[in-house]
DNA sequence: TTTTGACTTGTCAAATATTGTCCAATGTAA
DNA sequence: TTACATTGGACAATATTTGACAAGTCAAAA
């Protein structure tokens, strides 16, 4: 699921206008349209606030948010799974 | 390892100067040393070339560059683990 | 100890990318 | 029609990245 989309799904669920959400977000509305379909990417404060106003988890959406960016980073490269785990493990190994 | 960490084993095992690599990337001597040191991202088409210039196997770089910016994509974030292993999910559903 | 050559540091400008605004278009329901 | 929600596209404002340049450190040779 891409940020976007949840977005969109928890927006219409409770019966929220882009235009009141724009509002909050203090941007206009073709730009939370955008976001809302992807075409542009959410800052990451953006995507808190959106997490407040739709009353989903922050780290739900912070979640999301990082992996599009990741797919974004690897996207087309022959080597991306490969990547992917080596990031991983790096991760793994720097936590303690 | 970094990619950068790398690109400096195999540019001394043979015994090349950065300014020899500079000229034949087309940046100067503080930009390739930048690059060496990990405080600058060298562009794809650089990693392409800086393989080329020291034997090493293209695919080989390209995994340590994209796994530097994925580290860089998820650095300091919670949910960088979650994100890194729904990202992989991601890649492999759409791979087939 | 001066000089030379390799590398590094810091600052600034150019190039690129991202984010946002505006206006016009499309869709939809009354 | 009219009104309102959403989308598309062009452009402006900002932010980030990339690179050039000048000056610095450091080590070894002279």
């Amino acid at each position: 699921m891409k940020l976007a989309n949840r977005i969109k799904e928890l927006r219409e669920s409770q019966g929220l206008l882009q235009r009141q959400l724009s509002a909050q977000l203090e941007i206009d509305t073709p730009m939370f349209s955008k976001i809302e379909r992807g075409e542009r990417r959410a800052k990451r404060e953006q995507v808190l606030k959106i997490a407040e106003i739709l009353n989903e988890n922050k780290d739900v959406l912070l979640s999301l948010w990082l992996t599009d960016q990741l797919l974004d980073v690897v996207n087309g490269e022959e080597q991306a799974l490969q990547a992917l785990k080596m990031a991983e493990k790096d991760i793994k190994a720097n936590k303690k």
